[in-house]
DNA sequence: AAATTATGACCGGTACTAGGA
DNA sequence: TTCCTAGTACCGGTCATAATT
């Protein structure tokens, strides 16, 4: 394999200096339009391909951009990551992932050193559990970062998704249908949003000077945790509706109950959350409140690439969850419940 | 900001030279045990940092491997991506991810290029779209590159699912439910593994002496897409099974005959593809073929890595599909059919 | 002689100065 | 002036080689 071109290589075939090549590549206005096409014409002949590592040797620049993120295999996390690759690419740096399947202060500490070796000039962490934001409080020294779905004191910009409205919004909704009280399927200890989802509920149930079911059922984001509290809420007879912490949960409740012969909605109406792309497709489709992944990834970034830019940054920045009505929820008029 | 500390710091703190911080770093073994404790310690103090970029340029190794995909919203390329994180870590390897949403040449060449400027030591491409293929024959000249799901001559080595061998299990099994023949609902015209399945549930028919039923119905992988076939299929009262090409359009199409009023799998038995985790949740739990996408990624991995350390590389692995059997392809017994 | 350690060239860019057309 | 050449000092490592125990 034989050396690659280097910006001598490409000085000498278009007949000037390897300044006047560096000129061309960073668009440097000094250079007359005759002589910056033969340049460029001599790096299409060498194949020319400028060296990165030289270049961020001297600069001091490594135009990457780092994302840290846990459970890959979650609806919001998979999009979050998307958006902000996109987002990032757009601003000109490449992108370095770091992540793991199962998030503990160690393996956040392991992916945080991983991407500061890299010398990347900043971090988005996505990092919605509890035991990250000890562990965040290490992020590296001078580097920029933003947190989406963190704690509000995790000492980094955030940016997040109104968990509290969003599921105070879907709580209203199942009492507007005229039930006494919502039950809950929460989300796993550990998380942020499974807490902040808890609250939305019971502060509208309060509010509403409902009783406030136990909080019995706690889940693991899975289809199959939902199963398991569906079946023990289809025990119950008193249950009328249920607020469930995420989609993929929803789901699992819509079979349990459907096994156990209680229909939904005529039976019992079902709101989860997240709204991923199958929800409307479920039997019945599920109402659900939707996240906008997309915004939250595209917002970090442009937090972040202000703090790169020097600017004042706002410490947070919210994105507003949308309640998406669907058959679950809607409970049928009385006069046409056993008309079907 | 300080400018961070350099071998050089490192190396007269310790009282040595700059080389013996590099071999202590490089875990050269001609380096005295206590002169390595004093260097690790003045490391440790200025929280010295390798510079990489001065190691990419001298070395000519950038110690990244690039990835790139498409339609990033789809489980199966997110979780080999996911697969394809870890294993590269794991040899030593960062991660530099170039995806788009949607494919054509030009956004292939544009995300081939950019990992080109990266220099990264070797590429795995994500693309089971037709109309990447030729794009795929521009990799990089030297670069070892490993296809995930391509054309047999696209050039490159290639791990993939026996996609056509994982459609005839699925077709074979619901003949064996004793239906007289299997209708399909195929996946996007652009996509390779639509067309693998087709072959797959086709052959199996043919060999059977079965009807090939006209094959009517494609959709985009999305549950709407499948919702809508499902709708045309339930008119059709002759239609006593449907193989459909993922789980998410089974998913609409369970919903579609729900609606129509046809039961399943009491009337018409589906089988879907993927073995999404959410598809033993559906109504009723999907029979589908499981796709081990970790595997995928994994020994994408291993096959880049042999090319990389310049070993000959088998041209191609092939990963087994395996049919999973649950309730929505189990026809119940005839004398049973209608007590319920 | 063998085991360590020190020295300087080099990787391929950028940034600066001085000066020519 | 405006554009460009020429030359050189970096950036922070690694490697080959020489020098020192």
């Amino acid at each position: 394999m034989r050396r690659a071109a280097t910006m001598g290589d490409v000085a000498s075939l278009a007949g000037v200096s390897h300044q006047t090549v560096s000129r061309v590549l960073n668009d440097s206005p000094a250079v007359r339009p005759e002589t910056r096409e033969r340049v460029l014409a001599a790096i299409e002949q060498l194949g020319y391909r400028r060296n990165i590592a030289a270049r961020a040797l001297v600069t001091r620049r490594s135009q990457t951009l780092g994302v840290v993120s846990f459970g890959t295999r979650l609806y919001g996390p998979t999009t979050a990551v998307h958006a902000i690759e996109q987002a990032a690419r757009q601003a000109g740096y490449y992108v370095s992932i770091a992540s793991e399947e199962f998030l503990d202060a160690t393996t956040l500490r392991a992916a945080l050193e991983r991407l500061a070796e890299q010398a990347v000039e900043g971090i988005v962490v996505i990092a919605p559990q509890k035991q990250a934001q000890s562990a965040l409080a290490e992020l590296p020294d001078g580097v920029p970062a933003v947190v989406i779905d963190g704690h509000p004191d995790c000492g980094a910009p955030r940016v997040y998704v109104d968990q509290v409205h969003g599921a105070a919004d879907a709580t209203r909704h199942l009492l507007d249908q005229g039930v006494t009280t919502v039950h809950h399927v929460a989300g796993p200890l550990d998380w942020l949003e499974a807490d902040a989802r808890v609250e939305g509920w019971r502060q509208v149930l309060q509010d509403a000077g409902r009783p406030v079911p136990e909080l019995r059922h706690r889940g693991d984001w899975s289809a199959g945790s939902g199963y398991a509290a569906g079946l023990a809420l289809a025990e119950d007879p008193t249950v009328e509706a249920v607020f469930v912490a995420n989609d993929p949960m929803a789901l699992g409740v819509l079979r349990a109950l459907s096994e156990r012969g209680r229909r939904c909605p005529e039976d019992i109406l079902v709101v989860g959350f997240d709204d991923v792309p199958e929800s409307a497709f479920y039997l019945p489709p599920l109402t659900t409140v939707r996240q906008d992944f997309p915004a939250l990834g595209r917002k970090s970034i442009d937090l972040l690439l202000a703090q790169i830019q020097g600017s004042r940054v706002e410490r947070s920045e919210v994105v507003p969850a949308q309640l998406v009505v669907r058959t679950s929820s809607r409970r049928p008029e009385p006069t046409t419940r056993r008309t079907r």
